[in-house]
DNA sequence: TTATTATATGAACACTCGTTCATATGTTGT
DNA sequence: ACAACATATGAACGAGTGTTCATATAATAA
């Protein structure tokens, strides 16, 4: 991790104040890391293509597996992730069972970045 | 990876519509990809928290490195990820290098994520 | 009950990634 | 030129993560 004071540049005299202001508008640390936890899980191609997929409604396992020509397996651990992070839900039917989109955050949130990545350079 | 044709339940069959229909309207894999590399960007808490603190404005990298309490190094590394990812810009002044937020989704994206994680359960 | 199907889970391996350390680059001042 | 300072970068190590394989659980049907 860090370290008690850091030798740093003498101008630092002059940002000193900013520094100070900064840090006090700073959410607390452990905010900041439930929410790096979050963009976590959109951080890989597989959980990314299963909510967009979820996008146009609720889909069973073995069809995101279809779909994300991805192992059973694989694609069951990764929605526990996405439920563990409360960006999925499911249903049961049967033996089958049903996910779905969780709230809108997740639309607002996948958009968002769609926007980003698709600005011209 | 995936595999050309996955066994799957019976009951596919009455969900292919459904898959053929999400599959059409999927963006193509490269674009989630790059939707994903762009996530994994803010999921790492040194990083967001850098993005939250150029929230406020300007900072040099003794500055930012002050207050995240990590090595220059560590902050310049991550820095350059930022960079590259087109989330933050920098200008250089004599020594030292002066750091902000690049365009305003950074911020959409980061409030979209941490409305979701103070929702509550 | 047993068999079959759909999904979940545990272990292990390969790979990725963030940090640290050492060093290089670039700028200013002497 | 040289020294001092701010930042950047390369290598390497350790921690974390996604997949696969094998197996377990859950539900339906016979």
């Amino acid at each position: 991790m860090g370290q008690e004071e850091i030798q740093c540049c003498e101008e630092n005299l002059v940002h000193t104040g900013a520094v100070r202001r900064v840090r006090e508008l700073l959410p607390p640390d452990e905010r900041l890391y439930d929410l790096a936890e979050l963009f976590k899980i959109f951080g890989d191609s597989t959980r990314v293509k299963i909510l967009y997929a979820l996008l146009e409604g609720e889909l069973c396992v073995c069809d995101i597996a279809s779909l994300m020509e991805v192992t059973q397996s694989a694609v069951s651990h990764q929605l526990r992730v996405l439920k563990n992070s409360k960006l999925v839900k499911f249903r049961r039917e049967g033996k089958t069972v049903y996910y779905s989109l969780a709230d809108s955050h997740v639309i607002q949130i996948l958009d968002q970045g769609m926007e980003h990545v698709l600005e011209p350079v």
